[in-house]
DNA sequence: CCTTGACTGTTGCAGTCGCAACTGTATAAC
DNA sequence: GTTATACAGTTGCGACTGCAACAGTCAAGG
């Protein structure tokens, strides 16, 4: 009697696997663009976005809020990007504790230059999928993100 | 004349960074069930998961193919794995080269005790969608894995 | 004012990762 | 048999990451 049989997992229908494996390919495909390019990874590239989706400065906090990345690779991809030019760091006049970001001319210029770039290639990835199978895959990920209570990052 | 308005992207509906965060948050969600109660992290537990799921063994480079996870990481997984008594290496009699591996007792029943827990997690997780949305985000992953050739793993 | 506690951003440190070089083995060509 | 090439797995090394400790700043309470 007894001796159950195992429960066993196929790890390639096995959802955490595959979300970080897709995850992993789809930033390495648009990795291209920035690395060799402009001299960014991944954690400055989203300073970058955050930073150019705006015209006025935000903190580094903000940042980190927004992009949910921990404040120590923010500033260290904030310290590369000021090294490149691309950003420029300046004291907040409210509470000085805060550093206040913003793109330089430059910064603005390659956010220019590589956000077509990249959702050009973020389209051709997901143009194996239909219009409808796309709006299924934003509402799914909708719904899966506010279970993990991902959604917060105010204005 | 000119000066086009900026294309601007919004980080928070661009899907290599929603894919990302969601990934990481996922597997953290359920790395505390292996990483504190058998002291073993996520590669670990894919060499672990592949060897589970069959009864003969099978060499590090099958290992490889079916995670798509680098060798080195693969190999140092395992020598943690078998410093844990749950993995047990050995020559290939046909061809040298190769190490096969398979899972001892006491690893079977550390097998044996995850799955259920992990399988729970993640149906936990997957619980806010209904049976059709995740019959859509099934299908979904799917078609992108293809798109990227992931799907290769022959028995 | 002064103390306490909280918050922002930086940095030292230890752990992890991928690349590339390396060892040892197999296979093919001669 | 010998040589050359390809492959499996390991390991040293440099790069990156998160944690925790830290310095500087702010706000509240006595």
């Amino acid at each position: 009697m007894s001796k159950r049989k195992v429960e066993r997992l196929n790890l390639l229908k096995f959802m955490p696997f595959r979300l970080n494996r897709l995850a992993a390919e789809f930033s390495t495909a648009l990795a291209v663009e920035y690395m060799a390019r402009f001299g960014i990874d991944i954690p400055e590239w989203r300073v970058l976005a955050t930073l150019g989706l705006y015209d006025t400065p935000r903190s580094a906090q903000y940042v980190v809020r927004c992009t949910r990345t921990h404040k120590s690779r923010i500033s260290r991809a904030v310290g590369s990007l000021v090294a490149l030019g691309y950003v420029a760091r300046a004291e907040a006049i409210d509470d000085r504790r805060e550093v206040m970001l913003e793109l330089t001319p430059k910064g603005r210029a390659v956010y220019g230059e590589l956000v077509p770039l990249l959702l050009k290639r973020e389209e051709a990835i997901l143009s194996c999928l239909s219009a409808e199978e796309r709006a299924q895959l934003d509402h799914l990920m909708d719904k899966l993100e506010q279970s993990f209570d991902l959604v917060q990052c105010e204005d």
